[in-house]
DNA sequence: ATTCTAAATGAACGGCATTCATTTAGTGAA
DNA sequence: TTCACTAAATGAATGCCGTTCATTTAGAAT
């Protein structure tokens, strides 16, 4: 009778009685895995631990038996995140073209997943297993290119700020640099706002606006690091 | 008797009945002021709608009489802060030399300021004049330096991505490339970080890490961005 | 005068991350 | 076997946060 009643609620409500369940509901990959699907769903926004929990039909409180806090989660998601950036072309392409291949797709996740940029900015690397293997695979790329070890890293920062700002631009509305009524007081910025792009290049194929400003930006870092490093090196 | 009870509450407790008061409290330049008093000395954590309204002495809805939300609050700080980039250079310096001290007095002020960061980037500057006049500025510099009205402000949006993700570097901790226990899956990459800026060269003077990274990047895109425009245009 | 609007109070509201006492299930040592 | 310990769940409670709303009062406009 008690195990039958028990057995109902399960199935009308899920309801479940209090105490260690006799296999665990809950583990890292599984917390990862909802909030990410809760994220496509509806962005960040709607990424709480409540609705974290509910869709893992579990109580809130138990998922801090996984992570230490929300931050945590985040940190589980940029870390899986990390794993869909593509170093393939390091293997395989030189220097100057598999980093504009890097550089791409790194910006194209994290442009869908901007609140996870401070977590990649500011959190150490420590225990995200994903994250140093793309490390790993960019520093032998430049390595394997001839650049002294000493450098690597400020250069791949470098790279890497202008990839989390170019994450944003992709975010930005198409009108974000209309003046509004006081375009009079700025009447330059307001023209060249106003002829931003026209006559497209034929070489960068002119697909929106953050589009254009990041391959123009790539192609001029990656050119001025080249150069930085001596005109042979690379 | 009843007014020297008001006037006694008024001092004691700073009390003050309910109703439009004679003259007002608030305004957009007094929020915007309290706003950075609060912001520093407390940080952006500090900065709660209770807590403006507490500096102000004044109910938190009373706030919701000169600001539609708190991201107004964010962009009226924004924009403020805005005046204090140094565009000074565009008007006495070479271009190259002008987009490097607007570019570091940039993220100086908005290293201090990464909360702001995703209103900047993601808000339009409508009603925002002195972003708007910063943008002139800039505008105005890379002109007179020979730059096309139509790649003026692909070129500013490059830099500025950079600008946003080298503020966030600027707060990164020192310790944010230890992998910890994974630094043995990562051989290339933890020897890169030990190695960092070893003998550092005489030119850039490393005061730290980001600003290595800061400067090696921007000589970077100012020199690749001059070579796109042309060797002879700037 | 009367009406309208601006600007304040104070009491609510719903949502949020997080904590804690409690319960139950497995694990390892005596 | 028993007993202590730990892991993993519930559910109630907490405190903070941004925001809304009814109300009150003061000045401005008709």
């Amino acid at each position: 009778m008690g195990l039958a009643l028990a057995e109902t609620a399960e199935l009308h409500q899920s309801r479940r009685r209090a105490g260690r369940p006799p296999q665990a509901l809950l583990s890292s990959a599984r917390i990862t895995k909802a909030a990410l699907k809760l994220i496509s769903h509806d962005g960040y926004k709607g990424l709480t631990m409540a609705a974290l929990a509910r869709s893992l039909n579990v109580a809130p409180s138990a998922l801090y038996n996984h992570v230490r806090s929300k931050q945590d989660v985040l940190l589980l998601v940029e870390d899986h995140l990390m794993g869909r950036v593509n170093v393939s072309a390091f293997a395989t392409e030189p220097w100057d073209a598999a980093v504009a291949s890097w550089a791409r797709s790194y910006r194209d996740v994290f442009a869908a997943h901007l609140p996870l940029i401070p977590v990649i900015a500011l959190l150490p690397v420590t225990n995200a297993p994903a994250t140093i293997t793309m490390y790993e695979a960019v520093t032998n790329g430049f390595l394997r290119a001839g650049w002294a070890p000493e450098s690597v890293i400020d250069a791949v920062v470098a790279l890497e700020s202008f990839i989390y700002g170019s994450a944003y631009d992709v975010n930005a509305p198409a009108d974000i640099f209309d003046a509004g009524t006081l375009a009079p007081q700025a009447p330059h910025f307001s023209e060249a706002v106003e002829q931003r792009g026209v006559g497209a290049c034929a070489a960068a194929a002119r697909s929106n606006d953050a589009d254009a400003a990041f391959t123009l930006g790539l192609k001029a870092m990656i050119a001025g690091l080249a150069a930085t490093l001596g005109p042979g090196t690379v």
